[in-house]
DNA sequence: AGTTCTATATTGTTGAACAATCTAATCTAT
DNA sequence: ATAGATTAGATTGTTCAACAATATAGAACT
């Protein structure tokens, strides 16, 4: 199961249309409970209606868009709740991240590129790519449980909060501060520091949560729906 | 997000389709990596190519189907690593949901509801009752977090872990023991002592773990594909 | 026996069509 | 004029027939 192509070569349309659409779902080209109508969006990705239905089973399995039975696909409009929810499950996952960490690991290494990547891009202000590989660097972290249906339900999870910077204006400040908390969060896993390690853990969740639910409320007050 | 229709009352012929399916593969209905033909599964179940490719796509969201590009969709055939992950990704969420437990939770009467259920469906020698109550049991647990992603997360494991069950001979003996287990984890749950209940936690998984493990390889070798 | 080639079957996708449902505008009645 | 019922239009759910692209199985060949 650990099967994954290095370059994504889309063997079938519905597919690469379904990467198509995620992609901007996550880069928030869509305003969030907006309408997918089946004729139009089937014209503007250039496929038949039927495979785009296929399209949107496959986007609404992954949380990204809610089908409503005889009312169509609306892209998801993740509020307060789904934040808090996001980072309740991810406190759980990433928990059992820092349990079962191990030095030596080979997510440990992972992590530690990331983590320099990190640091260089915010040199160069490329916060886009900051945002990204701090995603990364978390996502290599559930990696330690060498559990690939928790990379799964994690990677699904990662990707709804995706969807929520989409939504925001200022992405920048969510985060800059972070990159000194997931370094000393790593140097606590090398260091084979579980307790540290949870403790940042937990602090990096909930300034990460509350800097997130802070924007959000702010970007829904400047648009409402 | 928490709609959930009470009676499970099926709008679209996919989703009724996709749900009778979905019994059949936790039934056992099906042979693990057994080929499910297009033209062949739509007449029997009374649907269109079309709807039907629409079901597999719902199916292969949830692993219990997998697609293969241009080769079909193929009743999914999970082997001793999947056992060996499910139980850790168990072990992961499972945790989280006793970090979570407070005393009165609603969760923890639904788990002791279910928990005589299982005891009256045992004196009935009801086993098939028994493994439902018992999974039902487990999801509940899951309910501590308040966490709908978690939720949906562990059900799908759990389904996952039932397609396994099907495949067995006898799931009798597989849940038997267990319902102890489960009551002396809702005693310690109840009784707000944490590290107590990870502790039977941990038992439950480690036994339960290693009865499927030899369950499935004594049923591989009597069926060895 | 192993390989290549060919014929067949299956999947991936399309377009048109229709019933069922929802939406919005119109029309009534108070 | 506002509230509710009615109708017309649009959208979804589903089917069918067809075709290209790919995979499978079998035949022919070395």
């Amino acid at each position: 199961m650990t099967h994954q192509t290095a370059l994504p070569a889309e063997p079938s349309r519905a597919e690469a249309v379904a990467r198509h659409i995620h992609g901007l779902l996550i880069a928030g080209e869509f305003t969030p409970g907006e309408k997918l109508s089946e004729h139009q969006a089937a014209a503007r990705f250039g496929i038949s209606r039927n495979t785009l239905r296929e399209v949107f089973r496959l986007l609404s399995s992954q949380g990204l868009v809610t089908h409503i039975p005889n009312r169509g696909v609306f892209v998801a409009a993740p509020d307060a709740a789904d934040v808090v929810d996001i980072y309740r499950a991810r406190a759980v996952i990433q928990h059992g991240a820092v349990r079962a960490a191990t030095r030596g690991h080979p997510a440990l290494g992972r992590m530690r590129a990331l983590s320099d990547q990190a640091h260089d891009a915010r040199g160069r202000d490329d916060w886009c790519a900051v945002g990204t590989l701090n995603m990364e660097f978390h996502r290599a972290m559930v990696g330690l449980c060498d559990s690939p249906r928790l990379d799964a339900a994690f990677a699904l999870i990662l990707a709804e909060l995706r969807l929520v910077f989409g939504q925001l204006d200022d992405t920048a400040h969510l985060h800059d501060a972070y990159i000194e908390l997931n370094q000393s969060l790593l140097a606590a896993l090398e260091a084979g520091d579980g307790p540290n390690a949870a403790r940042r853990l937990d602090e990096y969740l909930r300034h990460s949560e509350r800097a997130v639910l802070s924007a959000l409320e702010r970007a829904r007050n400047r648009m409402p729906r």
